[in-house]
DNA sequence: TGACTTTGGTTCTAACACGAACTAAATTCC
DNA sequence: GGAATTTAGTTCGTGTTAGAACCAAAGTCA
């Protein structure tokens, strides 16, 4: 069992890096008129011909219970639009619409271009470093949750 | 100008391991009966006499719109107060009641051991470089917003 | 002192979050 | 085939979130 002095500063550092993050790409999602979930609908949409609510959810990490709004408001938007399915009646395959690719080719590269920004100065080394202690990280709390 | 192809995998990682810790506390906290916000700001106020909703908000990372709802709630169930401050009449002190205190040593040894639990098995050695990561990542993100 | 600015909190709006209850369409299993 | 179970989405209730507009109390400064 660990004392709380030695993980206390390691959960804490992780709630502030990530929120360093958050806020860094929220701002700029914003200004292009969306917000975080919905951009992120847009993004996984992009490029693809489409998926169902549940696999969208899976992907996003969005529960089914929030997916239903945030699609609602994009569909109100005209950005994305809800198709019967082929084989399953339960299903429907959401996809962008033509206005809804005409966004996402305009607002994707340039949130990758942002986030790109912040990443100037970093090396291949680096992101080694961080991708092994995060996945490191992530597996002591999946240990738990299984 | 860093390749998405390099910092992406590092973002998603962040992302992930950040929802990893979420779900596994927050499942916790709820069991006991409050949501993640409330259980931060009882966890802040315990042990202290009080402080300003400036600095909950400052120490909970909660915008002061969102504290204003969350003490709310709190103060519904009898486990917060607010006070006049002595000098500045436009403050006010929180702190918690009676009820809270016990609250607070009922809930917060528990989410501790809790979360010590699946820091079992992992040493020193492992959390400085975990603290050292996202230290170092975090200012990347930072960096960008200043 | 009186106008101007800053600061501390509340209120409002639009959106998200989760879990639970619900409907309808598969699927499973006798 | 038909009852029982699972799966796909929606709806609902409660709570959180950010940001902007707002008010009142301090503080600043000429």
């Amino acid at each position: 069992m660990s004392q709380p002095a030695e993980f206390l500063p390691t959960i804490q550092a992780l709630v502030q890096c990530y929120q360093a993050f958050e806020a860094y790409s929220a701002a700029h999602i914003r200004t292009l008129g969306l917000t975080p979930p919905q951009f992120d609908i847009v993004a996984t949409l992009g490029n693809t011909s489409g998926m169902t609510a549940t696999e969208l959810g899976e992907k996003t990490l969005i529960t089914k219970g929030t997916l239903t709004g945030v699609v609602d408001r994009l569909v109100d938007r005209g950005w994305v639009e809800r198709a019967a399915h082929d084989s399953d009646r339960r299903c429907q395959t959401i996809r962008l619409t033509q206005s809804g690719e005409a966004l996402f080719a305009r607002v994707f590269p340039a949130h990758l271009a942002h986030m790109a920004a912040c990443f100037s100065g970093t090396g291949a080394a680096e992101h080694t470093r961080w991708q092994t202690a995060l996945r490191g990280l992530e597996q002591v709390f999946r240990k738990g949750t299984a």
